[in-house]
RNA sequence: GGAGAAAUGGCAGAGUGGUCGAAUGCGGCGGUCUUGAAAACCGUUGAGGGUCACACCUCCGGGGGUUCGAAUCCCUCUUUCUCCGCCA
């Protein structure tokens, strides 16, 4: 959520950022700034009337205490219209401050200034391309006949026990899994992240505190019962850990890792595009969550993007990262670099990490503050990033690492699956 | 699931109708001392809104109520702890 005292601060700069979004939203913005406008017009007048109120209130303690009796029922007759009036100025407020409230819920994070303008993934800028396609045998197979021909993974099975998206891991399949889980989950320790196990549901607050709510509950599977929702990734778990906090200088660097399953409900998907492991609606994760230093947040982003680089060139897969355009940002994300594997099989690029910098953004509903150098409170930032999402790991691997004898597995992993080929 | 107790500032913890935005301790910040640090001592220090700056307003788990006035009394919800029951 943006800042209002911001946005009033800086009005042209928010509507030339947001038009890097394909966004045109002058007339919101000046929505909010009325809304704001009206809340604080009203706040002024019940301050007034507050404050009054407890004058008159200070000065019939005093008179009751000195027996003034009488004195005293007279004040206190002059206090039942400032009671009523209050009451009025309050409902008013209260009401300019929800409207304001909803209008700042609708409104992006303004892009970075070296987010691209554009409106689609097709405007997104590459930084850089590192490892080569492999050149496969002939007929080399997409992942999903893959993981059938070698036994990997059942899409039936799952189909049968739960529905579409949900599939079963089965021998060898299973066991690269875990062993990506765990090499990804060392990868983060050896690099100064604390690694979290934490809940799989999540109540109303947090899916506020990172975005996730309101608008975007249909992404997510709710728990009528219990009014819990379902996590669609261990960011939401991790940052809302945060939610409320104010913190000490020294409290950063914050860097969090946590391995979680993600449930989503993907409404709206269909078509070859979502065959396999392309799209899923339970898959794992291994998440990154960094709480910084505003100052230190785009030093902190760099690191995160090496990190990842780093994992993915010991895994030897071909890989270009891009830095996502205006119109394919995320809602709450103020830049964000997407990282696609090249799947030979499938001759495209999938993604399989999203490392973003949300600035305030986030720190801002999640109250996320820390007390800087001048003894102010500050909004701190967040960021997160993947290291990384499963299920197209596995499918890059698959893809990439098949020959005619069977599926070799990356070197490093070979310690943590216990095989070095799946025949 | 049953019975009882509790929820206060960054943390711990007093406070049971007006003089309480709240004692005290720890922590933080500034200073004295020191080659430097620690200790000791002195000062300072809750959050949000509002204002050019003051003034002023709100906040003692959430919501509602009583009262001229609520951290304090009442209702309700949530959470935590203790005891009992059940259980992976």
């Amino acid at each position: 959520m943006l800042q209002v005292n911001e946005i009033r601060d800086n009005k042209k700069k928010y509507i030339e950022a947001l038009a890097k979004r394909g966004l045109e939203m002058t007339s919101v913005l000046d929505e909010i700034l009325d809304a704001d406008e009206e809340r604080r017009k009203y706040q002024a007048e019940l301050d007034e009337v507050l404050a009054q109120s407890n004058t008159y209130s200070k000065e019939i303690g005093k008179l009751f205490q000195s027996g003034e009796v009488e004195k005293a029922n007279e004040l206190k007759a002059k206090t039942v219209d400032l009671k009523e009036t209050s009451k009025q100025l309050n409902e008013q407020m209260t009401k300019a401050a929800e409207k304001l409230q909803q209008l700042l819920y609708t409104v992006p994070n303004i892009p970075h200034d070296l987010v691209p303008a554009g409106v689609d993934e097709n405007d997104n800028f590459e930084v850089m391309r590192h490892g080569e396609v492999p050149s496969l045998h002939e007929g080399a197979l997409p992942h999903w006949e893959l993981a059938k021909k070698y036994d990997l993974i059942d899409f039936e099975l799952g189909v049968k026990v739960t529905g579409a998206g949900f599939p079963v891991f089965k021998g060898k399949g299973a066991r690269l899994q875990r062993a990506l889980i765990t090499y990804f989950l060392d990868k983060n320790i050896e690099a100064g992240y604390t690694e979290y196990q934490v809940p799989l549901m999540v109540n109303e607050a947090s899916g506020y505190g990172t975005g996730q709510l309101p608008d975007k509950e249909g992404q997510m599977y709710h728990v009528g019962v219990d009014d819990l929702y379902l996590i669609p990734t261990s960011e939401v778990p991790i940052t809302n850990m945060y939610r409320g906090d104010l913190l000490n200088l020294s409290d950063f660097p914050i860097k969090c890792t946590g391995y979680t399953p993600c449930f989503r409900r993907e409404a709206g998907s269909y078509g070859a595009h979502v065959r396999g492991l392309n799209r899923l609606h339970q898959f794992d994760k291994v998440e990154l969550v960094r709480i910084e230093h505003p100052d230190n947040s785009y030093a902190a982003l760099d690191e995160m993007v090496e990190h990842v680089k780093v994992i993915l060139e010991e895994l030897k897969l071909p890989y270009r990262i891009l830095r996502l355009c205006g119109g394919d940002l995320g809602f709450t994300s103020a830049m964000t670099y997407d990282f696609e594997v090249f799947s030979t099989a499938q001759n495209r690029w999938l993604e399989i990490s999203s490392v973003s910098n949300f600035e305030t953004f986030q720190a801002n509903r999640l109250k996320l503050r820390f007390k800087d150098k001048d003894g102010k409170n500050k909004l701190a930032h967040s960021l997160n990033g993947s290291s990384l999402a499963l299920p197209r790991v596995i499918a890059g691997i698959l893809e990439n690492y098949q020959t005619e004898d069977g599926i070799k597995i990356p070197e490093v992993l070979v310690p943590y699956c216990g095989f070095d080929m799946i025949k």
